[in-house]
DNA sequence: CTGTTAGCGCTTTCAT
DNA sequence: ATGAAAGCGCTAACAG
């Protein structure tokens, strides 16, 4: 392997000259950095060695993220992907490191990286716990919340999109209806939810959103755990919930993702239960993929790309004042009608 | 900072011992281990610097990923993320370094990864250039196809996969087909290929489909290029060749891809042009989404997450004898029939 | 099981 | 404009 010093001695110069030759193109004539980086690539030197730069410089040009599922999921979810394009948009100068997952927190306490983005991950996740000990920068995306200041945060208002969502239904006219949920705890728990199980939530995001759908409810509606994210787990929670007679069903169905949104759409098509006639069912995130379903779908959205783009800034310190939660709104398009009758 | 001598210090012991600790804990007993990473921990100490000992190992711990377009655009396509979470599974245990774009070679130039995975970029991508120049361990994937052995490959059989579907074409009766491509060079090219046009395709995956699916067809189809791939490229490229009065009008296309296939049938939608009675369309990757189609897209499936594993095996050297080409084979589904009449 | 000795390849004051 | 000196924080023989 040549090195910077074996160019210095080709030239019979000093490997400062030649380190500045990459680095600091003022500090060296024009036709002296021509003639050592032309020696330089006839001696087959590929520029200075970015682990040894990294070293004495202290930083690695990098910026690791991490997710609460395996990568390899996360890749999967649509809202993940469009906050990843946001980070990605952002950081366009550096590399995005994605780490692994969960297990192999030994992977975040070596990876090498300037700061962490935290996605959307459990309070006690391995990964994360080795990033907080890394000392490094750290921004935590939606959970865990801090309790004062542990961590910057960057959040949305889930609560307040999810009340909008609930009241619109109630303002049609909706009396019947139900929310179903991916998860509230880690674990594979479906079915109807009973109120203890729903004070057990950990999940703060899912504690957040449920907490907006019910607050304008008067009577507690049907909640229904799907044990996952994914359109397959709702469908099943969704037929169940449809199986009901008519006079007896819900008219609508508040999903706490656009994802589980899509599964209820593809259960009520697989019914024959028409929406937005015979069912409303509202979703939460707005990815790109909800405006794209049959009918399109009405939901809540949230500003994920932002979002990616602004934990950036807040990894780099370069926002003035970041704000700890974006805004989210309700976007009316066809999934959401009166009841029938 | 603290660093290894300072808790080595702390305790009256030789760093390497606190080392040892870390690195290979059978090189001393566990109560001293214990005892040094007890003191380790208590005066902030968080781990030997991975920068640090990178930089005396010679390694990173992370793969590079480099993608034609900007990367905020490759986790846009549905085959780039099915490819990129084959690479995610394979490589669990390592961070995956996501470069930025075709500009910013410098980037690439100073990542700190341990190797290379170039997935479907032109000859003359610059970050593709500098990766090769960084004389790391590198894989090239789809494109560009090396002369000789100029860099490990790994791709699918493009052609074969192509003429798979031009033939089931045939077979079921038709005979006024047309071709989709999404670009044929770099650039925003839109409309008819002249056959000029055609001779000039830089783009190799390109190339291959569509001999693949000249090779069958008697008399050359229509050939049409959308400028871009994502299914809103294609719409205004279907509606144009559905323009045409029925007895006139193409009965079949091939789309060079499933997400321009998913354009064709939005366009078809849109005109009350009837898939498949009026038209059979054909994609080609089989992503997931083609399975979710409205009616499911025939479309010529092509490893693409066993791709992403191969590549990683490929660049690691733990693959025995990688294949250069991974089989491609026609799904049908329902949006291929016979032609109308 | 523990410590001594040498660097890894580079950047960065600070003089010249 | 150039170079000498001094590490960055760590790992890995090797010897005890």
């Amino acid at each position: 392997m040549v090195t910077l010093r074996d160019v210095a001695q080709a030239l019979g110069i000093s490997h400062t000259t030649v380190s500045n030759a990459y680095n600091r193109p003022g500090k060296l004539s024009d036709q002296l950095r021509q003639r050592i980086l032309d020696t330089a690539a006839g001696m087959g030197y590929q520029g200075p060695d970015p682990l040894a730069a990294g070293l004495v410089r202290g930083q690695s040009g990098a910026l690791g993220v991490l997710f609460d599922e395996d990568l390899a999921y996360a890749l999967t979810d649509p809202a993940a992907l469009l906050f990843l394009r946001g980070v990605a948009g952002r950081s366009a100068a550096q590399g995005l490191t994605l780490l692994p997952g969960p297990h192999l927190a030994d992977t975040v306490r070596t990876a090498i990286v300037d700061g962490f983005i935290v996605y959307s991950v459990t309070a006690d996740h391995p990964g994360f716990l080795a990033a907080r000990r890394r000392n490094l920068p750290l921004v935590v995306v939606d959970e865990p919340v801090p309790a004062g200041d542990d961590w910057p945060y960057l959040g949305v208002d889930d609560r307040g999109g999810a009340e909008q969502a609930a009241r619109h239904l109630l303002d049609l006219g909706h009396r019947r209806i139900a929310v179903l949920v991916d998860r509230l705890t880690p674990g594979d728990h479906r079915g109807p939810v009973s109120s203890d199980r729903l004070r057990a939530t950990t999940y703060q995001v899912a504690r957040e959103r449920l907490a907006g759908y019910l607050a304008p409810l008067g009577t507690p509606p049907a909640i229904w755990e799907c044990g996952g994210g994914t359109p397959e787990h709702a469908v099943p929670a969704a037929r169940a919930l449809l199986a009901a007679a008519p006079a007896k069903r819900v008219t609508a169905i508040l999903a706490m993702t656009d994802e589980l949104a899509r599964g209820v759409l593809m259960a009520a098509a697989a019914v024959g239960v028409a929406v937005p006639d015979d069912l409303s069912v509202i979703g939460f995130d707005d990815v790109p993929e909800a405006n794209r379903t049959d009918p399109p779908l009405t939901t809540v959205h949230q500003p994920l790309a932002d979002k990616g783009r602004l934990a950036v800034e807040v990894l780099t310190g370069s926002h003035p004042a970041p704000p700890q939660r974006l805004p989210t709104r309700l976007i009316t398009r066809a999934t959401t009608a009166p009841p029938p009758d």
